[in-house]
DNA sequence: TCATGTTTATAAGAGT
DNA sequence: ACTCTTATAAACATGA
């Protein structure tokens, strides 16, 4: 079957676009000045769009995924659904900020990217994470960790199943040297994001278990922790006790509480290979080039902080307006608070699980809504009616390239329909005691957690995406 | 003994 | 220059 690179996909869906939605052309170089925090969400978004696809075939076994998910997946880089292979991620990790897109073995040529995105300066080349060990995926620690829990569609996961998710799913980590692992308890130690929940005394094992915060729920976007470096001034303008709080915790320092949940989940840019074996290992996060092309990627994919966004919004400082399109933002939360009303409670990483493959989370029913996940961090109640800002406003609607609008259009649409999170997410299971899995609940989770499928690793974190309609999905406008 | 978990130290890339 | 963030290494403790 053709694939189609990254500049292939972005004109093809533009063109489409654009022709359905004349009214949507802009100016393709006004990108939207995201900030940093804006371009790391990515991958798990597209990500969400894909898997949201009802009609998505879902029997893609090992190795014979659809060719859209096939496409995605590798497009993403992350690892898939049973043993597809893990693959060059879309610049989601932060130590994915500036990588290729692509690297590895060349797929397409890209020849056929033209005019529209001048993007993609150097061939695209993909790499298979899951069976090339050469090349260190550029995800942080934490951003496996965080994959690993929600692959495991557990509550709580043990060390030695993020060990084993993560070497099932990343040849590297097969093969290099276990000094990873004492990262990885370094990071779920060090990291508040990550909580411990001892093991019952009467039930057998070893370790306990681990699960994320909740109270660094809003910390915890579309499946991936963001944190992004605050400016000053947005510190001082934050004078909400909300923002306050939240910021208080975010500026902590690494070395004071390099806990304070500061991991980005986009992992840093960081190369740091050590010395014995820099020369063999390649981190595909150094393609200076493909910074840019990751930056237009991450609008593209209309990736923002949305959490960032709505704490912004919440601490009265609005002058995330300019920079972003809120309603795309706010559209994306599912944002029409009422839903709460509704005992359907949202949640950051969303996680309408919509193929019910929630047998084992049945059991939790927690209420966590955008509120409740940030309750810790955000003391008022506001409907997000109140927030919306008319998209008529030329002054504040930014403006978007047709790129960007391969998100922002459809939730400008369909925002309403995104409301509904049936699924309480697996990953802040703060509930009533009652409701959460004991500990020797745990099923087979070394057996289970590795044989994903692309929706049970990740329908968590459909939340924005799952009722996608038919219009709505990118290979629609391909 | 080994797996797990905590803590400290250090290095380095990148942002401010 | 300084700070933040992440990676890496290592010492140490604990418990099965």
């Amino acid at each position: 079957m053709p694939v189609l690179t990254s500049p292939d996909i972005a004109n093809k869906f533009k063109e489409r676009w654009l022709a359905a939605y004349p009214e949507d052309h802009v100016t393709g170089s006004e990108s939207v000045p995201l900030d940093d925090s804006l371009t790391s969400l990515h991958w798990l978004q597209n990500f969400s769009i894909l898997s949201a696809d009802p009609e998505r075939p879902s029997g893609t076994g090992p190795g014979c995924p659809s060719s859209q998910q096939h496409f995605f997946i590798k497009r993403l880089g992350f690892p898939g659904p049973g043993t597809d292979s893990p693959s060059s991620p879309p610049a989601g990790d932060t130590a994915a900020t500036g990588m290729p897109l692509y690297l590895g073995s060349p797929v397409t040529s890209g020849s056929d990217s033209t005019a529209a995105i001048p993007i993609q300066p150097s061939p695209p080349v993909e790499v298979d994470y899951k069976t090339n060990p050469k090349v260190k995926p550029p995800y942080s620690y934490a951003s496996l960790i965080c994959m690993a829990m929600q692959a495991s569609k557990q509550p709580k996961v043990t060390l030695s199943t993020i060990y084993n998710w993560i070497t099932e799913n990343f040849c590297y980590y097969r093969h290099a040297e276990p000094s990873w692992q004492n990262s990885i308890r370094h990071n779920l130690s060090l990291n508040k994001c990550f909580k411990k929940v001892p093991r019952q005394k009467d039930e057998p094992g070893k370790g306990g278990f681990w699960q994320i915060d909740p109270q660094y729920a809003d910390m915890f976007v579309n499946g991936i922790f963001k944190r992004r470096r605050m400016s000053a001034s947005h510190y001082s303008n934050s004078n909400s006790s909300s923002g306050t709080h939240r910021q208080s915790k975010l500026v902590q320092g690494y070395h004071t509480a390099q806990n304070g949940c500061t991991y980005q989940g986009m992992g840093g840019k960081r190369k740091h290979l050590p010395l014995k074996n820099s020369n063999k290992v390649m981190r595909a996060t150094e393609s200076p080039l493909l910074a840019t092309e990751a930056n237009k990627a991450d609008i593209l994919r209309g990736d923002f902080d949305l959490s960032s966004v709505f704490d912004d919004v919440l601490s009265g400082n609005c002058s995330t307006f300019e920079d972003l399109d809120i309603n795309t933002a706010l559209s994306s939360l599912g944002c029409e608070m009422e839903l709460s009303g509704q005992g359907r409670q949202g949640r950051w990483c969303g996680g309408a699980d919509i193929m019910g493959q929630s047998q084992h989370m049945n059991l939790h029913h927690q209420s966590y809504n955008y509120m409740d996940l940030s309750a810790a961090s955000m003391e008022c109640t506001i409907s997000m009616g109140e927030l919306h800002v008319p998209h008529t406003d030329p002054q504040q609607q930014q403006q978007l390239d047709p790129d960007h609008l391969l998100q922002s259009h459809h939730h400008h649409h369909h925002h309403h329909q995104l409301q509904h999170f049936d699924e309480p997410s697996m990953l802040f299971p703060e509930q009533p005691e009652e409701a959460i899995l004991q500990p020797w609940e745990e099923i087979k989770e070394e057996a289970q957690a590795i044989p994903l499928t692309l929706d049970q690793g990740f329908g968590l974190c459909e939340g924005f995406f799952t009722e996608m309609q038919p219009w709505e999905r990118v290979e629609s406008y391909l």
